[in-house]
DNA sequence: GTGGTCTAGACCACA
DNA sequence: GTGGTCTAGACCACA
């Protein structure tokens, strides 16, 4: 994993492990790596790894347990929140991207197509 | 104008130039600003700024007239190229975080539309 | 039992063996727990827990009998007067804080009645 | 101000803001005092306050203001919440400790009577 | 071992 | 000057 420097290390870290979450790589009730372990893999002091669980913990996506470790929520909906308003970023951004370059919408979903068209021929390749 | 580490800052400076022509706010055979304006609002090294023109001079994007300034290039084939090269730039990226979430090309379809939606309405408000 | 640093350690042993005798678990005449046994199971040292005893004897709460151990007095004015410089360490505490608020007499009675509605609902079920 | 150890030093911090504004000592749109100036007046490590004023922010009792300061919010809502959880736990702290030594709902309303009498009276002189 | 808090100190962003 | 982030390192609480 690599840092940008547009946003702090802590929330880059917080937008890895909900985007696990999302992709179901990490389960409902999962063990999430300890603070430590994450510290050492991505070389960042503990304090900014602990400081990431505890804004998901905050947020409800992941809860501590001292002495156990940090663990996947269980709750279906706040996993399910987390998938939506990463798909509605993603698709905003498609949208104000491409219509900054003055393409509309009956425009802009033929080319997705088309796209699409390409990508699904390069993967059977 | 703010710069991310994750590309050389003269590619950035090339990015945004090509921009201004893709969205027409730099039309052919226009003057563009100097490199020492350019150096001092954005706080960069004038050789920075410099090499960034060299490439897009070199790329045929502009051409420098010495003495003069450099200038947005009047050839209509290679502003559509960097237009159609963003384009799929922007597409490109949308189809493959979208795959990421495991949504298929129908559902992306869909989602795009709905979005459309929301931003059509937003935008009448 | 858990101890703060506000007071001696001594002081929260004492107002934990008096808060037993008022509610009634340590009886009058009956013997309160060596203390060798209070010690290891507050993780407290031997002597701190002596000087605890020590001071209650003092004031009367409690007697030693050599060889046999510490027993509760029988006298009620004791126990009684216990029990009322509690409830009226409670009552004044109770007082200085909704009074820090900018809350009068009347108010608190009020707000105190509504408070114990909701306390025997949450009770019934 | 002095810190006890049951609670984290944040907290406390935490509260004792919360507590000068539902006194109305910071009143809507104030300027709290700046993170370094709390921390040599406490005699603490600025991390420690800057920790309390942003879970302040979080909770909407107080907005930072980039190279400017921390301001109080200017939401009554908020700022009623405060107040009603405070008095709120002030009750519930009476009832469960009054109720503990056996006391019930119509004595210890008498008792506080008695209380708010003598309270009184002690102030007028 | 694992999370939680705190200090000391540095450097950045914004005004 | 003021808030925001990060590192290094210590020590505590819980299991």
């Amino acid at each position: 994993m690599k840092f940008n420097d547009l946003q702090p290390i802590y929330i880059q870290i917080m937008d890895y492990i909900k985007y696990l979450i999302i992709k179901g790589e990490l389960k409902p009730l999962e063990k999430i790596p300890s603070v430590r372990d994450i510290a050492s893999e991505l070389k960042v002091n503990p304090n900014t790894v602990q400081r990431s669980y505890q804004e998901l913990d905050r947020e409800g996506v992941i809860f501590a347990q001292r002495g156990l470790g940090n663990f996947v929520t269980e709750n279906p909906e706040i996993i399910d929140n987390l998938k939506n308003n990463k798909v509605d970023e993603i698709l905003n951004i498609f949208i104000e991207e491409i219509s900054k370059l003055g393409i509309n919408r009956e425009e802009s979903i033929k080319l997705l197509n088309e796209s699409w068209d390409k990508h699904e021929k390069s993967i059977r390749n």
